[in-house]
DNA sequence: GCTCCATTGAC
DNA sequence: TCAATGGAG
């Protein structure tokens, strides 16, 4: 074969893309294109923060082709009509993309890659976004595993070793360039100044995402098991977008953490690297769970909670809508909310909280929060925002019993002992005493008494259970 | 079928 | 202490 398309959708990379070396495998000539059709994700179209970071890291790989000497063709519109389309332009022999997880695109990616090779095309897909791939783990009795420890345990003998493919230094550009869109065109950026403080927390694309990787091995990672929990501190990856988009993959996270740990042996970094790796395998095993139990982004995984009786939406709309805006009288779920809004990113930890307030102290379905996160997240992932949504409210895999319920006051206290989140991101407190600044009412009434609201949510379980 | 372990907590 | 549940053995 001549000349191969490489379909880019969320493998935003050059480095360990199993895609690109199939597709030089077989022909000389390169064609990388991205399609842009939302409507393709069914409901799960990107939100508004998601597609902010997309133009960025479309922007950032079309750069990276560029300067190898094979430009990115930006199209829009239905992916296969745009797929035969450029293979009749330019006379491509076959199609190359790299898998994603989520129900729709794989009914999507199935239709596509059916549809190609009755066209004569050779199409094939590789796997650049997962340790693991989700049909290679079962539980001894054969099933998926709904468990994390379990799950976790089994795939340590399935983590992939060796080395990755590297980055070619140039590539062969189709014979007559095709036509492409402007990035503009696709109109992703939000038309309101809202994403104005994203630039300076974010630097999506592959580029920023190594960066990332870098200093986090180098230094962060160190204390990661004692810092992780405490959102003040900046102590985490933050490569959770980059993972998303595939700016970088886990691989290669892995990699870079074996050979932190293969420098210095015997020091505090085994532990504490291997805390991490464990919440990458988190990521893993949420795309598990989404690929054997495809109805979970809408639907609780255990049927008996589909009884749950959740309050109705004309009752919740106001409370909904302080909790959104960060206006429920409770601090460190307002600053989280705050942080979410501004930064498009919330500390894993407030995410707990503020989504246990919503479903166990307003009891309002966990759905809407989910679609909440959905939209103002850089990082929405529907796998891992799915996992932590139905994990929180009780009624998914490895779920917190639903009888614990998160004391917001205490987790404050226990989780920003000096405030310094609060203070942060509610600056309108800052001078109260640090006793006084985690306490409900500090800042304004808060919209229900946590007490009160908790019994009402253990109750509501009682109503449920065995059922 | 049974025991044991684990489970980002609160009272 | 409370308490539910999956998974391993």
């Amino acid at each position: 074969m001549n000349t191969a398309i490489l379909w880019f959708r969320r493998d935003l990379r050059l480095a360990d893309n199993p895609a690109l070396h199939l597709a030089l495998r077989e022909a000389e000539r390169l064609i990388p294109v991205f399609i842009w059709s939302p409507e393709e994700e069914g409901e799960w179209a990107p939100g508004g923060a998601s597609r902010w970071w997309l133009h960025h890291s479309l922007a950032d790989l079309a750069g990276e082709l560029a300067k190898r000497g094979c430009p990115l063709v930006i199209r829009r519109g239905d992916s296969l009509a745009e797929l035969r389309r450029l293979a009749r332009e330019t006379g491509a022999g076959g199609v190359f993309w790299n898998r994603l997880y989520e129900p729709a695109a794989i009914a999507r990616d199935t239709r596509i890659k059916e549809a190609l090779r009755e066209d004569g095309l050779e199409a094939q897909s590789a796997n650049s976004a997962l340790l693991i791939e989700p049909w290679q783990i079962r539980t001894g009795g054969g099933d998926p595993y709904r468990v994390f420890t379990p799950y976790w345990k089994a795939a340590q003998a399935l983590l992939p070793a060796g080395r990755l493919e590297p980055v070619p230094a140039a590539l062969v550009p189709a014979a007559e360039p095709p036509q492409s869109l402007p990035l503009e065109a696709l109109e992703l950026l939000p038309r309101i100044a809202w994403a104005a403080a994203f630039p300076g927390r974010w630097q999506p694309g592959a580029g920023g995402a190594r960066q990332r990787l870098e200093r986090f091995a180098e230094d962060v990672v160190l204390d990661y098991s004692a810092r992780r929990d405490q959102p003040a501190q900046d102590a985490t990856s933050g490569l959770s977008p980059h993972l998303h988009f595939g700016d970088i993959g886990p691989r290669q996270v892995l990699m870079r953490m074996q050979r932190a740990l293969a420098e210095d042996r015997g020091s505090g970094r085994i532990a504490t690297t291997d805390h991490f790796l464990r919440e990458i395998g988190w990521r893993e095993f949420a795309h598990h769970l989404l690929f054997h139990f495809p109805r979970t982004p809408t639907e609780p995984l255990y049927d008996k909670f589909a009884a749950f009786p959740w309050r109705k939406p004309k009752d919740y709309a106001a409370d909904l809508a302080a909790w959104q805006r960060g206006r429920t009288g409770v601090p460190i779920v307002d600053a989280g909310m705050r942080e979410l809004w501004t930064t498009g990113i919330m500390h894993n930890r407030v995410r707990m909280i503020v989504a246990s307030f919503l479903t166990k102290n307003l009891l309002i379905p966990w759905q809407e929060g989910a679609k909440w996160f959905w939209d103002t997240l850089v990082d929405a992932d529907l796998a891992n925002n799915t996992l932590g949504w139905q994990w929180t409210a009780g009624c998914g895999a490895d779920a917190a019993p639903y009888f614990r319920v998160f004391n917001p006051v205490l987790q404050s206290q226990k989780f920003d002992p000096q405030g310094e989140y609060l203070r942060r991101w509610l600056p309108e407190l800052a001078a109260l005493p640090t006793d006084r600044l985690h306490m409900p009412g500090a800042q304004r009434p808060a919209i229900v008494d946590l007490a009160e609201t908790r019994q009402r949510a253990l109750d509501a379980y009682a109503r449920i259970k065995g059922a």
